[in-house]
DNA sequence: TAACTAATAGTCATTTTGACCATAATATTG
DNA sequence: CAATATTATGGTCAAAATGACTATTAGTTA
């Protein structure tokens, strides 16, 4: 046999990862979803993930399957939890760890890779029907995101580099699912003295252009150490 | 072969249990450990755990070995997240998912069963040595409660079916590390209009008997659908 | 009966919230 | 260019919540 330094790729062949990537775009929260380009479920589309090599942690499985199939990398990723149904998986007992991403879909470009066949962004709205027991994960993802973004300053993840207010609080409308009052967004926004002002204004609006803000994880370490509290 | 109906007891040789039992007493937080009898890490307190068999998932592992390791059941159990560190476990490759769990110590007795030749309560501040990545497994697991108990009702989880306002104070203190006033701690419980107050006083204490209380899931679950959010 | 311990109730200034209203700055239209 | 539209940004105000206290009450124990 010739010597390689190709990894031997042994995998572990009972536990999978499967990635819910979150983008937000037009106002609407989106998630990626693959064709799959071969095997069991060829033809149809389900959430990106697939089998972990032996010499690679699970974070690093989910990064590296990402990329793979979509092309995306250097995103928020965090795991969610592992699903272990006895019959989740049709041919055999396969437990999934479920991993949870957001981007800012305009700052990527998809390309489909690996196994997957195609790629593409759904509004959360308009799901296709999903294989094994993608529907579950997707809607505890959906869950989780919604919890979170309240709690945490993960929300910007989704967003440009600088936005407006504005635009941040239609993200939070659209994952909260309700109307907020704009001024009072706003003041509590500011009096958080979490947003870093840049010098600039958005531009080609066709109305008066709004201040950018970025938003600064050391800032928010720093403040999360005198006792602040993200909460929306 | 004899037909039997006991199950065929397969296991997935690749996925783990391990489980964070924590339990309150004497004003302290508590984790509950097991000593192995046998195997590999015989002698060593760690974390009840162990494998996941073919005919359950993994929600009914982690309730099951919870009950024959350490006799308990029919508690609050719910899965913290999966941890799959390539080395993390020294004789081959194996992701573990953990749990979380919590009981009232003193409405059950401890019976080491199974695989475990003894299990002890240790104070979270006297937690020997562990062997695997188990101290990462608890360290996440007593974040993951000090965030969850501020945000929602399963604190109660840790008490007796009826206590006392002050008990419940000094749950929280001892979880969140940090003195409450008693008084504005009274003022925003009650507010709440959550507990249930039990027509009934506390007993054999040296001082003025304060009034007890319960927690009901039901009342609670009515004030969610009414926008109530549980914050402390 | 005095001393002690914890329960329970209340005060009060400050901060935060929710529901508004007002004005400012651009851009587009007629 | 004036009128109109659209969004930005800044304020008001009453109500509610919070944090830091003080006061009183009920029961125990020395």
């Amino acid at each position: 046999m010739k010597k390689t330094h190709l990894p031997t790729n042994k995998i572990m062949d009972s536990v999978s990862i499967d990635c819910l990537l979150f983008g937000f775009n037009d106002g609407v929260l989106k998630i990626l979803m693959i064709k799959h380009g071969e095997g069991i479920s060829k033809g149809k589309w389900a959430l990106p993930g697939g089998w972990i090599n032996d010499t690679e942690n699970i974070d690093e499985a989910a990064s590296r399957l990402l990329y793979v199939l979509t092309g995306v990398s250097d995103i928020y990723l965090e795991q969610l939890r592992a699903f272990g149904e006895v019959n989740r998986f049709p041919t055999k007992r396969v437990i999934t760890v479920a991993y949870f991403a957001l981007i800012k879909p305009e700052n990527y470009s998809i390309h489909p890779g690996f196994t997957a066949s195609d790629a593409k962004w759904f509004a959360i709205q308009k799901v296709p029907k999903l294989p094994y027991d993608h529907k579950k994960i997707l809607d505890f993802g959906v869950g989780h995101l919604k919890h979170k973004v309240r709690h945490e300053p993960i929300g910007f993840n989704l967003l440009p580099q600088k936005f407006t207010l504005l635009e941040l609080q239609e993200l939070y409308e659209a994952i909260l699912h309700k109307p907020l009052d704009k001024s009072n967004f706003r003041r509590k926004l500011m009096n958080m003295n979490l947003l870093v002002p840049c010098k600039e204004k958005q531009k080609d609006v066709s109305h008066r252009a709004a201040f950018l803000y970025s938003f600064d994880k050391n800032i928010y370490d720093k403040l999360v150490k005198e006792e602040f509290n993200f909460e929306l």
